[in-house]
DNA sequence: ACCTGAACACCGTTCAAGT
DNA sequence: ACCTGAACACCGTTCAAGT
């Protein structure tokens, strides 16, 4: 018989089993302080989501929080997981077509999850640099993959192939959002946002901000969705130029080598 | 005759005026406390940087950096860019041949850095979405930017295009690093955690992960600096392919359309 | 103009103690 | 096993006061 829990917060994945039926409303579990976290999150921006914060909506002490949870980046990095687990699972891979509708799927999948979850892009951020190879990146990694495989690239290629993709992805969907946290911003907003950030720029030495001064007006008018599935459809580019697809019937779904 | 400066740091990127030839060992300026915080993220990591730390190697009291700062994050954004800028300068971008040489230049520059300085890939992450138009961001961008135009893009298409290879730069960069922030990872050590890693990613369920556990040999012998352009190479063949360049004589300057 | 440093209003985390 | 909540060791930032 072994003693499984003299330390605490260890069973990530695993809700705690239920002898009879609890009312689920009452008991604190992992899972129910991070879905508060999420919305705390959602709610008020990152810098709201205290442990005291979190104890006074679960109605607990701090110490119920940490027999549960480890500490706080841990709860970050599990906020975060569940977010991006459910934004991937709104476009099931398997729904689609062609793989490169599969990776495009993903990738509104990620852009709406940012706009929706205004602290999410940091938190990606945080987590990709911090945790490289954490769940968050292995889910966004594996579901770019399966597509990166369908789409004929030869096995010897799939990491280098599948990294690019997201590393494309976590660039653009992090740079995605100006608002504050706490204020997702309106449509009039973000035009005035960035008509000045076109102004400020065309204020710019000419000599050391050339290009930036010449692209001003493009980045006014441009719209993020937009230039986000340009920038994937330039990179599906390289790819099928480099590892040109095997032929097949259109919409015919690829297996990939092995 | 103006009062130009009744409230303190605002001045952003100008030296207080020297009267004689003051012994700058002493006197407290915007520039020593962006130096000094380098020095204290160099040495001992980004949880280092705090006030605190600061105001005893500088042996001031904490007024003293607030006069000239504003706050923390401004220094956080202050030190990144001033790390990217000297990075950036180390290779010129006039020296070298081809658009496509100039960018890689710069990518190995940004790479480099984030190898010699492990704090500054979480900063520029941070840098990058919570500012996604300032002073870090621009400054890249417009380095990318002159290559991507002599490399014959069409106007309509340079701010998309370098927006991409911006996007694609961060990301890579961002995750390029596994070390903790204090002590940079020994060949060794890197060795060991992608072999950890790998081992882990064939432990992962098969239903769930059945790409990474395809790749996860491919993964514990990759070269992330080879991986890295081997990236860049990738979203220039894109970009060559929608946009190809108009013939010009090899090592030609291009000076770009307008 | 520039700097001092005590004080304020917070943090995350721990841990003896309860049930 | 699970939770309480006071206490600890920090933070960033402010501001009256000095020169």
């Amino acid at each position: 018989m072994l003693d499984h829990c003299s330390k605490p917060a260890r069973m990530t994945g695993m809700a705690p089993r239920t002898r009879q039926s609890e009312r689920r409303r009452q008991v604190l579990t992992r899972e129910r302080i991070i879905e508060t976290a999420v919305e705390l999150l959602d709610a008020e921006g990152e810098d709201a989501l205290t442990v005291r914060a979190l104890t006074s909506r679960l109605a607990t002490g701090s110490g119920a929080i940490y027999w549960h949870i480890g500490n706080m980046s841990e709860l970050l990095e599990a906020a975060t997981d569940a977010v991006v687990a459910t934004a991937l699972d709104a476009h099931p891979a398997e729904t689609a077509g062609t793989p490169r509708d599969d990776i495009r799927a993903v990738a509104l999948g990620l852009f709406d999850a940012v706009t929706a979850h205004p602290w999410l892009a940091a938190q990606l951020a945080t987590q990709f640099t911090r945790n490289p190879w954490g769940p968050v990146t292995l889910r966004i990694f594996e579901r770019i993959g399966r597509p990166v495989r369908a789409l004929g690239v030869p096995r010897a290629d799939w990491f280098t192939t599948a990294s690019t993709l997201v590393h494309y992805l976590l660039g653009a969907t992090t740079q995605t959002r100006q608002s504050d946290d706490t204020a997702p911003a309106s449509a009039a907003d973000r035009a005035a946002f960035l008509d000045t950030a076109s102004s400020a720029w065309q204020e710019l030495d000419p000599d050391d901000y050339p290009f930036i001064r010449a692209i001003a007006e493009q980045m006014r008018d441009h719209d993020d969705r937009e230039q986000f599935l340009t920038g994937i459809d330039l990179v599906l580019t390289g790819i099928t130029t480099l590892h040109p697809a095997p032929a097949a019937e259109p919409g015919e779904r690829l297996p990939g080598p092995e």
